[in-house]
DNA sequence: ATTATATGTTAGCTTATGCTAACTTTTAAG
DNA sequence: CTTAAAAGTTAGCATAAGCTAACATATAAT
C-alpha cells in the first residue's frame, strides 16, 4: 500500500490527532488549520482512507486508525523534541515552531536519538 | 523576480558550486549527482538562467553568477553546519548527510546561529 | 572527414498538491 | 416544514518536478 508520495501526510495526521482530542474532526477544520481550501482537503482525505491511515464516519467525522495514529505521535513526538531543543538553545517560540514542522519530515532515527539526549543534557543544567 | 516556487534551486546551486571548483559543470555532471535525467536538468537550468541564478556559455558550461554563487554558499554553510553538529552528536556520516541535505533548507537565521553557538560550545570540550 | 559516442533539447505524458466555480447535501433556524 | 447557512463534493484548471522517446548537436576516434 502506498505506492504514491504524499508528502502531506504527516501533516494531516498530526492535525487529526491534535483536533480529536478536543471533540469531533471535520474536513473544514482542517482546511482552516493547514490554510488550504476544502475540496483539497477532501480529496486529501479519500487518499488518507484509501491508505488506511484514517476512517470516515457517516456523519463525515474523521478519526484515526491505528496505523495513522502511530505515524501521528511519531510525528508529534519529533515535532516536540526539535521545538524543545530549538527553545532551549534560545530560538524564539514562533521560530521553532516553524522550523519543527518543516524538519520533523525528514530526521533519521539516529538524529533523533541523538537530538534526545542532547535535549537531556542540556535539561540536566536546570 | 522568482515568483514560482522553486524547490530544488538550492539542490542544483550548492551542487554547481561544488563542482564548478573541480572544472567545467556540464548539465550531464549534475542529471548524475542529483539522480535525475537530462531533460528534467535541460528545463531546470533554464529556469535557473531566467532566475539569475546561473550563466550559461557557447558551450553550455555553467556558471553561477553573484546572486547564485551567495545562495549557493549560504545553503552550503548551512549543510556543513548540519553535518558537523550531527556528526559530533554520534550520527554516522551517511545519515548525517542525508538529513543535512533533507534540513537545510529549512532552518530560519535565528535557528542557524543557536545551531553555530551550540556546535562552538560541544567542539570546546576537545 | 566520417562515423560513433556523448550531450543537449523538444514534445508529450505523469503525479502531487493546490485553486475556483458550481453543485449537492447536511445542519440549523425560523 | 421550509428556508438559510455550513459542509462536502465534482469538474476543470494550474504549477512544480519528474519521466520516456525521439531528435539535434557537439566531441572524440578511427
Amino acid at each position: 500500500m502506498m505506492k504514491q508520495k504524499m508528502t502531506r501526510r504527516e501533516d494531516y495526521l498530526k492535525l487529526i490527532h491534535r483536533l480529536s482530542a478536543r471533540g469531533e474532526v471535520r474536513g473544514a477544520d482542517l482546511a482552516d488549520a493547514l490554510a488550504v481550501k476544502r475540496p483539497t482537503v477532501c480529496i486529501y482525505l479519500k487518499r488518507l482512507v484509501e491508505n488506511g491511515d484514517i476512517a470516515m464516519d457517516a456523519h463525515h467525522c474523521v478519526s484515526l486508525t491505528e496505523q495513522g495514529r502511530a505515524v501521528a505521535e511519531e510525528t508529534l513526538s519529533k515535532h516536540s523534541l526539535l521545538m524543545d531543543l530549538l527553545m532551549e538553545l534560545g530560538v524564539p517560540r514562533e521560530t521553532a515552531a516553524k522550523d519543527a514542522c518543516a524538519i520533523e519530515h525528514n530526521i533519521s532515527p539516529e538524529t533523533y536519538s541523538a537530538l534526545k539526549q542532547l535535549l537531556s543534557a542540556k535539561q540536566a543544567y536546570l
